[in-house]
RNA sequence: GGCCCGGUGGUCAAGCGGUUAAGACACCGCCCUUUCACGGCGGUAACACGAGUUCGAUUCUCGUCCGGGUCACCA
């Protein structure tokens, strides 16, 4: 086709008046931004709630603007209406919200657009796009093509016989020459097209970019005529990509590495157009042990897939986003290590530092991390995040939890705080376990194998005989260690050991009779503090139980 | 199959030409200790394989093997 019939065809094909790019790079002018600052965004479509693997890319995207004064968007990648989900938006946002991520700019509610290079949801940008698609057809390097899926599924079959590489390219590429008075038949006859780019790559030809996690790649250029708008006019993944992150001013993309296949497609669109690339960061996909061997984190069949389930674990968000950090940068834990109290953000995060290969989800180093989390955490601070959570998730415990808000405090309350907090919880989902015995005497007993019956009952009798509230700590303990002796037991460990057999026990094995009496079981946090914040009382009644179930 | 990425203990991983090959989780042992948890100390355990390059390769190159990704009017 010469000139003269590109700018006809053009017309017809985009009839409605049009910006021009120049227009549309004047109205969207690069923002003014301290020296090295960066622009990411994060992209979802709104599929649904989040996985944590778009957790993990957002974090990324979140962190590197965020650590160079720059700025974190989000937009919505709706250019696939099947797929849609009602409220798609909402659940990401939501989720986007519960992890804390300030977002800067784009989409920050389901009805709320902030910041100048809108409208950030793609379905809304198509006469952007279209400006661009019909530059390119005016150039020569885009046409319709009226090939119908039928016709590309045998090409497809034919190609796959030859043994020919697939795709709709070059010689195969029936739409690609064709003259002006066939494309206007069909035009005419109202025949739906899509718009496909006119590739002028050379498969011998190698694209090379540097990126910043796996370093230089390279590869053969694009020869795909790649489709740029479906036909719904809707642009594909890759023709929005380039317009928006171009016009959006992203200045680094970060994405799963399963779009590095397509990077030439990109680069050649963002030459064509006359764009700069951004850089790209493309990260490996997180993991999932899987008998032996390791495969991408499947949100179908890995329920710690779905954010959703840290969530309903009742794991802090700032646990989930402290392990993804050491899974990112792995000098984080070192940081972390000379910064215990220092809040996440503070953190020196770079991309550069991330791993090139994907790193395995471990829910037991998870755990740890989640544990020494919540050990941070103070009385009231675990005390509202347990209640705000069982409040959703388990209205039964929350009723019991609020029922005495200052005695749930004080269960909370043991060993937290000092130089050395305890790390029992790893999520909120144990607690339930956890104060049971706060909240109902015991029923079941773990009496220890090494005392008699008759002579738990003999020390619970002794003991509880000798009770005062009264006293402290030290005053409880000593009062038990007196209690040693005239039952048979060694008050002091140590010359127990010494001579093992002139004692049925020691002091350990008293106080282990009267933890079990008290709580059931034989692990648990201070028992001195315990018995304070149960009350006398109550501890009186516990014991009498005990007593009773050791000689029923 | 073509193209691309990756491969250091069970896991996450430092290291990037010369190291006793860090550290964390897990595991084991000891210590501390009224139980548990914490903490302290110690231990088991790794450079996928084969060729090069080099005085010297975990580090560089090539090949093999293994794992992953991608080849849509999905993103």
């Amino acid at each position: 086709m010469d000139q003269q019939q590109l700018t006809q065809l053009s017309a017809r094909l985009f009839p409605d008046p049009l910006p021009t790019p120049q227009q549309l790079e004047a109205r969207f002018a690069p923002r003014s931004l301290p020296e090295g600052a960066r622009v990411t965004r994060f992209a979802p479509s709104p599929t649904g709630h989040m996985h944590l693997g778009n957790l993990f890319s957002s974090f990324i995207s979140e962190r590197t603007a965020h650590t160079t004064g720059g700025v974190f968007y989000v937009r919505i990648e709706d250019t696939d209406q099947k797929r849609e989900v009602a409220d798609g938006v909402s659940a990401i946002l939501e989720d986007l919200a519960n992890f804390g991520f300030t977002v800067d700019e784009g989409v920050v509610s389901a009805q709320q657009e902030k910041g100048d290079y809108g409208p950030y949801y793609q379905r809304q940008r198509k006469e952007i796009y279209h400006v661009f698609a019909k530059l390119l057809l005016e150039q020569g390097l885009a046409y319709p093509c009226f090939c119908t899926a039928q016709e590309l599924e045998d090409l497809r079959a034919r190609q796959e016989a030859e043994k020919r590489t697939p795709g709709y390219y070059g010689p195969y590429a029936k739409w690609r020459d064709a003259d002006f008075d066939s494309v206007l038949a069909r035009l005419d006859a109202g025949d739906p097209y899509v718009l496909r780019l006119r590739s002028p790559g050379d498969e011998s030809r190698k694209v090379v970019f540097e990126d910043l996690i796996k370093g230089k790649i390279e590869m053969p250029e694009n020869i795909q005529d790649v489709v740029l708008l479906k036909a719904d006019g809707i642009p594909t993944y890759h023709f929005a990509h380039v317009v928006d992150d171009h016009l959006m001013r992203t200045t680094h993309v970060v994405r799963g590495d399963e779009w590095i296949a397509s990077a030439p497609i990109h680069l050649q669109l963002f030459k064509l157009l006359g764009f700069k690339p951004p850089k790209y960061a493309h990260i490996a996909p997180l993991m999932k042990e899987d008998n032996g061997g390791k495969r991408k984190l499947s949100k179908r069949k890995d329920p710690e897939a779905a954010v959703s389930y840290y969530f309903e674990q009742g794991y802090p968000a700032r646990s989930v986003k402290e392990y993804l950090l050491t899974l990112a940068n792995s000098n984080f834990e070192e940081w972390r290590k000379a910064n215990p109290a220092a809040p996440q953000d503070a953190f020196p995060f770079n991309v550069k530092k991330m791993s090139a290969s994907g790193a395995l989800v471990d829910l037991v180093k998870f755990n740890d991390v989640s544990k020494n989390v919540i050990a941070g955490f103070s009385a009231d601070e675990i005390t509202d995040a347990v209640i705000d959570w069982a409040k959703t998730y388990r209205p039964a415990y929350y009723e019991q939890l609020i029922r005495d808000r200052a005695f749930t405090r004080g269960i909370f309350a043991i060993g937290r705080g000092g130089a050395k907090p305890r790390k029992d919880l790893a999520n909120f989902a144990q607690c339930e376990d956890y104060t049971a015995y706060f909240f109902a005497a015991p029923t079941a007993y773990e009496w220890p194998e090494n005392v008699a019956p008759a002579d738990a009952a003999a020390v619970l009798r002794a003991y509880q005989a000798a009770f005062d509230p009264a006293w402290d700590s030290d005053a409880w303990f000593g009062a038990l260690k007196a209690l040693c002796e005239p039952l048979g037991y060694c008050p002091d460990v140590k010359a127990y050991k010494k001579d093992p057999a002139g004692f049925k026990g020691h002091v350990g094995d008293v106080s282990t009779v009267v933890r079990v009496a008290l709580t059931g079981r034989r692990n648990t946090p201070d028992l001195h503090a315990i018995i304070q914040l149960l009350g006398p009382a109550e501890c009186e009644k516990r014991v009498a139980g005990a007593i009773a179930a050791l000689q029923g």
